[in-house]
RNA sequence: GGAGAGGUGGCCGAGCGGCUUAAGGCGGCACCCUGCUAAGGUGUUAUGUGGGCAACUGCAUCGAGGGUUCGAAUCCCUCCCUCUCCGCCA
């Protein structure tokens, strides 16, 4: 959520970074709503004041035995006349929250300005690109010969975009999740988290889900809950509505979960394979920091992610979002993109996303500044380190030798209990 | 799911229609005193949202939302959550 004053004190400002996103975007509605509101607010407060007033005279004279019909009858009139402010006063605020709900982050500066993903930029580009002998296979034809994945019987016992991982193909996935975690926390000081897979409204609003991507997401018919997109939701959501000490952080956690997504306007897209489907396992990072150190903490943490797949031995690229590309709460993001040989591109494996205090002030996480001894919002950074499944799908593709075995990558090997899987 | 008891400031806890500007305590902070330490003294200590350059000041907030009343932390209704017992259950 953008912060009103801000947009009352900078209006052209906020407008013209918006519009680097969207040209339909603009703050003038709810600037409008906002002045409207506060006069009713200034309106109602003095009726307020004055009835309080009134009504301790009141107490005073009855006590002194005298009649106070006549008065108390002029602040039942007074009263009546609150509620309807009030009323209004209420409706105007909704009015506003729910603006300000609808309009996403403000880009970072150094967020290259562009309308599509043809505007990214490519940061850097690490590792070679294997030159195979052979043609490679897709990870599904690979998951099927080896008796890995079972995408048939997904389908069956779900529906499409749901998949088995048997044998071995559900034990390597079981390893890919453990190397992760046991990095991020052994080797970058991440605390673990196992959040709950189900949350509330408020938290889905708490970081940016809600409202507007409501049709993203599986949500139970009965409660109020929600299945997570990804373990930044729960996660994030920890400390909402708190005020953490200075001396608590920076707030290091990574969760492993898995994640549901609908795929709504996705119909026909990767169909085939594990890159695309409804319920998928994910490494999360999370962190929330001071204002001052965010920039430098959300590089800090793509490189953790990064180093996941350095040390896998898989070729990949940051690429820069483009102020078009972003994530709707985010105002500065990396891609970081794995080597696919099958299909000879480059497949988003982790985002990595600065949110500035634009989740904090939704989700309500404050720390209390030591200089001006107030309350003020954290900043929010998550990226995936990183998304399991297609993690999985780039280590058979390039991992694969030409008799259609695989060769488990040397840090997975204490994990996975076995150097080979075997055709 | 059934029955009962509760939800008050950072924490504990009083208040059950106007004397609350939420008592008192603990903790935190500042200062004072005591030749160290311990103890003691004084003051201060919420969040949000308006107005004002500022000092300052209005309003709101006692789990949430409605209602009754001139006036609600206090009375009524609905919901949420916590605890205890019973039932069910991995």
């Amino acid at each position: 959520m953008l912060d009103i004053k801000l947009i009352r004190e900078n209006p052209e400002k906020i407008n013209e970074l918006l519009k680097r996103r969207n040209s339909e975007l603009s703050v003038d509605e709810v600037l409008e709503i906002d002045r409207q509101r506060r006069d009713i607010q200034g309106k109602a407060d003095n009726l307020r004041a004055e009835r309080k007033n009134i009504s301790l005279q009141v107490g005073q004279l009855k006590k002194e035995g005298k009649d106070t019909t006549e008065i108390q009858d002029n602040v039942r009139k007074i009263g009546e006349e609150i509620k309807e402010l009030e009323e209004k006063e209420t409706d105007l605020n909704e009015k506003q929250k729910s603006l300000l709900l609808n309009l996403p982050n403000t880009p970072d500066e150094t967020t290259p300005v562009g309308h599509d993903e043809s505007a990214n930029a490519v940061v850097k580009t690490v590792g070679d690109i294997p030159q195979k002998s052979f043609q490679p296979k897709s990870h599904w034809e690979i998951g099927l010969e080896l008796d890995l994945l079972d995408f048939e019987r997904g389908v069956k016992i779900s529906e499409s975009r749901f998949t088995i991982y048997k044998g071995k193909g559900a034990k390597l996935e079981r390893a890919i999740i453990n190397f992760f975690l046991d990095t991020h926390t052994l080797d970058h000081g991440y605390t673990e988290i196992l959040p709950p897979y189900l949350v509330n409204s408020a938290s889905m609003t708490g970081t940016g889900q809600l409202p507007k991507f409501k049709q993203d997401m599986y949500k139970c018919e009965e409660e109020d809950l929600y299945l997570i997109p990804t373990a930044e939701v729960p996660v994030t959501n920890i400390y909402a509505n708190e005020i953490l000490k200075e001396e608590d952080l920076p707030v290091y956690m990574a969760a492993y979960t898995p994640c549901f997504r609908r795929e709504a306007g996705s119909a026909g897209k990767d169909t085939r394979g594990l890159i695309r489907q409804h319920q998928f396992n994910k490494v999360e990072l999370v962190k929330l920091c001071m204002p001052e150190f965010s920039d430098e903490e959300h590089e800090k943490l793509t490189c953790n992610a990064e180093r996941m797949l350095e040390m896998l031995g898989l070729p990949y690229r940051r690429i820069g979002l483009c102020t078009g590309d972003i994530g709707f709460s985010a105002q500065k993001c990396y891609d970081l993109e794995v080597w696919l040989p099958s299909s000879e591109s480059y497949r988003e494996i982790s985002s990595c996303s600065n949110f500035g205090d634009y989740q904090a002030r939704r989700a309500g996480i404050r720390y209390r500044s030591k200089i001006s001894g107030k309350p003020e919002f954290v900043h929010t950074i998550n990226g995936s380190g990183l998304a399991v499944g297609r993690t999985f799908a780039a280590i058979l593709e390039n991992f694969q030798t030409e008799d259609g075995s695989i060769l488990i990558p040397k840090v997975l090997q204490k994990y996975f209990g076995a150097e080979i899987i075997r055709s």
